[in-house]
DNA sequence: TTTAATTTTTAGACTAACCTAATTTATTTC
DNA sequence: GAAATAAATTAGGTTAGTCTAAAAATTAAA
């Protein structure tokens, strides 16, 4: 049975390997940035799941998940996205307030409990960020998104999700009135920062580059 | 924050404390046995919780809960029998499967999730168990409850509860087909060791006074 | 009321997950 | 390709929660 910190290092290690397409890899310090505790930490863990074969790593080499660590791994994220989508759809929690709780959430170990949840929520393909959620067997369904910083100036396009999902970002998006299927319409776009002018919901605004990178769109 | 093992050891303090009536206090060997731990593991721990003021306790003498203490007990026993009675009603759930994961459950910190889950499921007073579920302020419902083995011969009762939630012990429950609300016609007693051949569902068996004392009846 | 038995605590160790400081290995850069 | 920089590891320490073995305090018994 794994702890919470190593589901949370296998749950790092399939992000930071999945951000980029063709990106397998991942480093020390990388890792150890992303959890928030310093490398000689990260270290000592990498030692251990290597030990139990979830990782493949030598020293002063790059990371990468064995087979059985991303399937681990896939289990914890569709843990966390049926959690997500419990709170969000049966306990009326906003979209900010999701994530925090799926954390602890996600941890609890029983196979009854998620396939139960599961049928609950009547197998949901998609968590209310617009993640997909990995089925029993581990499988996720690939949507090849476009960010918004993506789209041509003048088209118009709908949100599905959001890369972010940190609590400061997820509000920001709410409070302008953003969210699933939400239409946007790209007005124009400053090339000098590549800040755009969008219109949502008949009202024009302007959102920076970093921001639309973060907005998924189809 | 409290720690799971804090948590569990308040709760297990509560348990001890609530067995019998005007019962408040407990043993420090009584306690680690209860847990499954060690005396002198235990008695860490009470220095702990002492610093903390969560309980009343002095050394080589006997402990109690503080009022920070028994409301934090009780939050926890909310905790758990909310999330067995969805685990129960909406997940579908047997009787003697919501005890192991609750005691996960009950862990989770989100004073918005306790309250959003209550509310969902219509504000519940009892549990699967029968038992009582504190309410927001730490209200519990006391229901002076008598066992089947305090029954009289040739009397008619209705199971409302169980006392003892081992998995083993609710799952000869179930096994002999009793439930909530089941009803129980007590036939005859044996003096030698207080076994009671008792009618259920048209069915007459024998059980033996340690069960006995384990079903709670009206 | 002194001894015996029981209960509880202390002392010293272990593991998991973290840290800082120092060292080693790898990668750049000139 | 040698020196400088960056990345990663080792060494040694900390805290929470556990253990065993030994000592101390309390309670029960003779």
């Amino acid at each position: 049975m794994l702890s919470f910190t190593e589901e949370n290092y296998l749950k790092a290690l399939l992000h930071l390997t999945s951000e980029v397409e063709d990106k397998v890899e991942a480093g020390t310090n990388e890792l150890a940035f992303y959890l928030g505790v310093k490398p000689a930490t990260a270290t000592d863990m990498l030692k251990k799941l290597k030990e139990k074969e979830l990782i493949d790593y030598v020293k002063y080499g790059k990371i990468s998940l064995s087979g059985e660590g991303r399937k681990k791994a896939l289990e914890i994220v569709r843990k966390h996205r049926l959690w997500e989508t419990f709170l969000y759809e049966k306990l009326d929690f906003t979209w900010d307030e999701v994530h925090e709780v799926a954390e602890q959430l996600e941890h609890i170990h029983s196979p009854k409990l998620v396939d139960k949840l599961d049928k609950f929520l009547g197998f949901p393909e998609f968590d209310p960020h617009g993640d997909s959620i990995p089925n029993a067997k581990g499988e996720v369904k690939q949507s090849f998104k476009k960010t918004l910083s993506e789209a041509e100036t003048g088209t118009s396009c709908k949100m599905v999700a959001v890369k972010d999902n940190t609590a400061a970002f997820l509000r920001y998006v709410s409070q302008l009135n953003l969210g699933i299927d939400t239409s946007i319409k790209v007005l124009s776009r400053q090339d000098f920062d590549g800040s755009m002018e969008i219109l949502i919901n008949n009202a024009t605004i302007v959102v920076s580059q970093k921001f639309a990178e973060n907005i998924l769109i189809v």
